[in-house]
DNA sequence: GCCAACGTTGGC
DNA sequence: GCCAACGTTGGC
């Protein structure tokens, strides 16, 4: 199947691109979300590229780009009563939470800022421009992934 | 730090 | 199964 497109949130205090590109890969943990969880158990396939958000940042906005290295699997950090993660009512023969696994690709140059998505032709419906849109794991249009690319200076 | 938006929980 | 209360997200 065509690869398809993402945009994962992150708070960069949390974890950051610089993270990433410090570590190369990484499990995308603690999504706690319906909706997110089934994107990434079911929608998103190995190879599927993702723009890297910060979100809670000055300024917020996407830094960069990762791919996903390894499918949907059990978040282990749902059982691990040391992580904040945790969830008690999560069984191990039933996870509640899945994870993928990503590779750093690049970091951008410069930020492309929410501020300047908000304000580009062709973006007018990506998710995360919508107020409101907390989804921290949103599907984008191949368009919108050209457009960003673009706009940070890219493509 | 405020608060709007929205998801989840729990009493009934 | 409704919905008020509560918690979280995340821009500003």
């Amino acid at each position: 199947m065509k690869n398809q497109f993402w945009l994962f949130k992150s708070e960069p205090k949390v974890y950051s691109i610089d993270d990433l590109k410090k570590e190369k890969t990484a499990f995308w943990e603690g999504v706690r979300n319906y909706q997110a969880r089934n994107l990434l158990r079911d929608t998103i396939k190995k190879g599927d590229q993702v723009l890297f958000y910060h979100s809670n940042a000055e300024p917020p906005g996407i830094v960069g780009i990762c791919q996903v290295v390894k499918e949907g699997y059990p978040d282990h950090t749902q059982f691990d009563e040391a992580s904040k993660y945790f969830d008690p009512k999560s069984k191990k023969d039933d996870p509640r939470w899945y994870m993928v696994d990503v590779k750093f690709v690049k970091k951008f140059k410069s930020i492309v800022s929410l501020e300047t998505l908000k304000n580009s032709a062709g973006l007018e419906e990506m998710m995360v421009t919508k107020r409101g849109a907390r989804l921290s794991i949103q599907p984008v249009t191949e368009k919108e992934w050209k457009t960003v690319l673009k706009l940070a200076g890219e493509s």
